[in-house]
DNA sequence: AATCACACGTGAAGC
DNA sequence: TGCTTCACGTGTGAT
């Protein structure tokens, strides 16, 4: 009985409010009218499947999720990977300071090279007790530097002023011990 | 998360077929008598807007996207944030190694006091020039030390093996300066 | 033609 | 009660 075609009176239910121009085709049913390929729903559904499975796992991976929402969830993966971002474009800056650091400088002579090399203080091992050594206004006298296999010493003498007051000296250098492993440079 | 044990589901599936009529529920809709509440689809259309605006901002942050599709943007975001986690922790772990290296011993004398701090070569600045001593098999009589201001200077007297050939020795020294500032440690 | 990926409107479930 | 979020089937443009 039906045969007519007013099939395209289903855009007038979306054109309630300024929908926008559709340009469609005309009587586009799959022939049947009835029944669809029963495939199409089907792969829908998987990749529907796919997509919520990811979604699944980027929770899995993502910290401090606000939401359960989808949404809430995109959001904090971005913020999130920003920042891991800014912390370790950071860190590498860090690295990249240490790195471009030491400066070598070799004189030959006839039977023997010397070799100089600067490096900036903040980063160097030593630096905390060169700090120290600067903050309680000591002289040093001398130091040496000596490599073992994988290990680096470094030997200071410091001279106490006018004539040793032991306890004082040891008010100085006792933070020293622990000033060198706590202090972040 | 749920799931559908009821797979018989198909009855007033679509209304874009059989829309002309109106099998349920008569006259619920307010004011427009036609079609549905029309907020419940205009706020449908916001969240899937809102959601593809995330999915646009995370193809922002994510490089290296292989394809455009939905999913594997997602896979590519999840890969790359385990990524940037693993990364991070191998770069904090290198962290702590530097952080915990120096080790400080303090021995007190009369007029004294000498100040031994050890710490391991592989972070230390001049780990590249002692590598390079060690694998060119050169004897160090010996090294100096000294820090000013900001900057420490280390100087190594290098004792030419056998009667000094200046060739041979430039030729083990002049990688010295472009290994310095290239070698990675 | 067949497949893929997307956006849409719609019913339902949780507050 | 309405508001929000979700899954579903479907139409459609690409490839």
């Amino acid at each position: 009985m039906d045969v007519e075609l007013l099939n395209d009176d289903r855009p007038a239910v979306s054109t309630v409010v300024t929908d926008e121009r559709r340009p469609r085709k005309r009587g586009r049913k799959p022939a049947n009218g009835r029944e669809e390929p029963l495939n199409h729903v089907e792969a829908e559904r998987q990749r529907r499947e796919k997509l919520n499975q990811r979604f699944y796992a980027l929770r899995a991976v993502v910290p401090n999720i606000s939401k359960m929402d989808k949404a809430s969830l995109l959001g904090d993966a971005i913020s999130y990977i920003t920042e891991l971002q800014k912390k370790l474009k950071e860190m590498e800056s860090e690295k990249d300071v240490q790195q471009n650091s030491p400066d070598v400088d070799v004189q030959m002579g006839n039977n023997e090279v010397i070799v100089h090399v600067s490096t900036p203080l903040e980063t160097h091992p030593v630096s905390t007790v060169i700090n120290v050594f600067k903050e309680t206004q000591v002289d040093v006298v001398d130091s040496k530097f000596s490599a073992s296999n994988n290990t680096v010493f470094h030997t200071f003498v410091v001279k106490t002023q006018s004539g040793s007051e032991q306890m004082t000296m040891g008010f100085f250098f006792s933070p020293l011990l622990t000033m060198a492993c706590e202090r972040k440079f």
